[in-house]
This record gives C-alpha cells, structure tokens and sequence, in this order.
DNA sequence: TAACTATAGCACTTTTAGGTAAGTTATTGT
DNA sequence: ACAATAACTTACCTAAAAGTGCTATAGTTA
C-alpha cells in the first residue's frame, strides 16, 4: 500500500526538471554525440555541470553512455528509449520558446 | 541585426525552468485560485517560494494575479493567454511522469 | 622525450536557492 | 479592547548549486 498521493510532475521534475537537463537531451534528438560535441552545443555550461548532469541522466536511463577503449579517450551520449520517450515533449518545449511573442518582441 | 544565435530551449528555460514553477502553472490550468488554495496544492513548497514563484510568472505575463480590496486580503492567480499557451506542454510532462514506467516499479 | 589529445575527477570558492520565524495590514466577530 | 484572519514582506541563516583551476591518463606525432 502506498500512502503518499500523487503529486502532478514530482515524477518529471526529478528527472528533467533542471536547468540543463532538457537542453542536453534536445541535442541528442538526432542521435548520438561525442562528449565534446554535446557539451560546445550546450552555450553557456561548465565542464563540470556538463559532465554531472550526463551522469545523472545516465543514471537515471534516460541516456546511454559508450565508451571506446582509445586515447585520447572517446565518449558517446545517446537516448535510450525512456529517453526517445521525451522527443514530443522536448520539441513542444522548443518550438513554444521559438514561438512566443516575447521572444521576437524584447 | 541580432548577433547571438539562437540556442534551443534558452528562451523556454529563462521563463518556466525551476523547480516550482511547472507544477504552480499545472494547478492553474482548470482556472485561477485563491493564493492560500494554489499554495497547499504545491507540496513541499515554502511560503516564500511560492509568493517568489508567482511574483516572477507574473513579472512574465503567464500568470496575473488579482487583487481584491477587502480585510482580510483576498487574491487570485489565473493563467494570462501566454500562460494558456503552455497548456499542452503542461498535461505532456505529467502524463510522461504519470505513464513512466520507473515510475511504477521503483 | 616532450607536447598534444579528449574526457573527467578533485579541491576549493563563490553564488544562488531555499528555510524559519517574525512583523504588517485593516476589518470583523467576541 | 483584542484576537483572528490572508497574504504577504523582511531579516537572517543554512544548504545546495555552480564556477574555477588543477590533475591524470596513454598513445600518437613532432
């Protein structure tokens, strides 16, 4: 039995509900990435945040993590599936900003 | 001629990318509420927070917020036409919350 | 042999978010 | 007279987020 009630988006925001964390995943809507070229795609982050918010998003399955065995090392980040899931909400995202009056208008 | 470049989901994240204020526009999608209701809706959230929350939504145009003259204060917070506007995406992110399988086994 | 590479970890500091508790307001009900 | 009320506001403080700079790695190329 499960005594605590739901709460609309606790679920979510724990997961994505973060700064950088939507813009990450955007990025890996094409496919995957190698670390650097994610990370010069997301204006504005720092090394560490970068590396911290992939973490997490790793472990929470919504992005996967490759790694080559080379040096100079090579990383990966792609969508998992649960990640994938995220496609619709994260272009509605992008495609309100895009489209918002205030945006065109300031 | 604007020179920065347009970077995915900045302008979306600047406005609706904290914690709290998702799930204050979530509760006021079925109409404006009386401020002490729309507090208790949001679990977790401090007084302060949740005044803060509203103050910058509605310094933002996507909540207004109504004064009624009366002792002791009465006010209301309604969605604006551009807060509306976030209807969609809104429902999307707690359906995902809601229909996420981790969700569920965890 | 020394520099360069891409990725990430670590220590340290600063900045921001957030919590707690108190005070303010003007009218109504006791 | 005074307590109760709803919605803040302010001051003060702690905790969490984020920035900066340094370090390690190991094979390739100059």
């Amino acid at each position: 039995m499960n005594t605590k009630k739901y709460c609309p988006l606790d679920h979510t925001m724990n997961l994505i509900g973060t700064k950088w964390k939507p813009i990450v995943l955007f990025h890996l809507l094409d496919g995957a990435l190698r670390s650097g070229v994610l990370q010069k795609k997301v204006p504005g982050i720092s090394n560490k945040m970068f590396t911290q918010t992939v973490r997490e998003l790793e472990k929470d399955g919504l992005v996967e993590r490759i790694v080559y065995p080379v040096v100079p090392p090579k990383v990966e980040y792609g969508l998992t599936e649960r990640g994938k899931s995220l496609k619709t909400i994260l272009l509605s995202l992008d495609s309100w900003g895009a489209n918002d009056t205030s945006n065109k208008l300031v």
